[in-house]
DNA sequence: AACACGACCTGGTAGC
DNA sequence: TGCTACCAGGTCGTGT
């Protein structure tokens, strides 16, 4: 479910409710994830940051979980860790009986620990995060003019820009008003500029709003809380100019567009 | 380098 | 009501 915005909301509660508290026992519902059950219990949360779309809980005497939370995972604090949702697929109990939980019911999301060395050289290959200053104009412009990809697929790619997901993609080409097709390395330098600001602004906003309005599983990115102008809107009148916004499909997935605003 | 596809999983919903 | 088909906010690996 979660892009840039959603993680980072995620982080900041997590922040919140969950920094210093010491994990007294952990306990993971899926084979695949039990390696972290000894190494995670009896440490202390130090940090949450984000990366990417990936959730960065860092323990102290070196070690950090790396939750990816990819389509439908969710991490979030509740009081009684005695009160579960069926979806829970992992718990760390705090210290005083409130529990981190990993809500995840699709289960492809992912949760791994690490030493804070492994972690620095698998996030070093993401690109840069778009509300730093490193992504600067200069260095999209670099990139764009060595791809000859869709604007759309390019986008999503992590290690182009970190954060971006199918709907912050679309939201970010329609205030551009370019075409999800237009093959990177032809954008004009003046219409890479406004993508560049239009992939700030959108996340930006998205960010002020998720964090106001996430609660928990399934209530974010509502109209009210995010209004879309594009997204999942096939069929409906463009917010700017009327004309039905499209649904067409590039690698596999739902891209929208309005046919009247974004042009090749 | 790009593209097409399948894999990973479950659940909601539209249509018959 | 009950079935089926398709859809879903992500990423990785394989083959062309």
């Amino acid at each position: 479910m979660p892009e840039l915005p959603e993680v980072e909301a995620v982080c900041r509660k997590l922040r919140r409710d969950a920094l210093g508290a010491l994990i007294v026992r952990t306990r993971m519902l899926r084979k695949r994830d039990r390696r972290l059950e000894a190494r995670t219990r009896g440490r202390r949360i130090v940090d949450v940051r984000r990366r990417a779309k990936n959730v960065l809980i860092h323990l102290d005497g070196g070690w950090a979980v790396r939750a990816h939370l990819r389509m439908t995972g969710n991490l979030y604090v509740v009081e009684d860790v005695r009160l579960r949702r069926e979806t829970v697929r992992a718990y760390f109990e705090l210290e005083g009986g409130a529990g981190l939980v990993f809500d995840d019911p699709r289960t492809l999301g992912v949760l791994e620990l690490f030493r804070e060395e492994e972690l620095t050289a698998i996030l070093d290959s993401l690109g840069p995060e778009p509300l730093d200053g490193e992504f600067t104009v200069e260095r999209f412009r670099e990139t764009a003019k060595a791809s000859r990809r869709p604007a759309k697929i390019f986008l999503l790619d992590q290690t182009k820009v970190a954060g971006l997901g199918n709907i912050y993609a679309a939201e970010a080409l329609h205030r551009a008003r370019i075409h999800p097709g237009r093959a990177m390395n032809r954008i004009g330098e003046g219409r890479l500029a406004r993508l560049h600001l239009a992939i700030v602004d959108v996340l930006e906003n998205a960010v002020e709003s998720a964090c106001y309005a996430y609660t928990g599983p399934g209530s974010y990115n509502s109209e009210e809380n995010f209004p879309v102008a594009v997204y999942g809107r096939d069929g409906q009148p463009c917010p700017v100019c009327d004309r039905r916004v499209r649904r067409i499909v590039q690698g596999g997935r739902s891209t929208y567009y309005c046919p009247g605003c974004q042009r090749y």
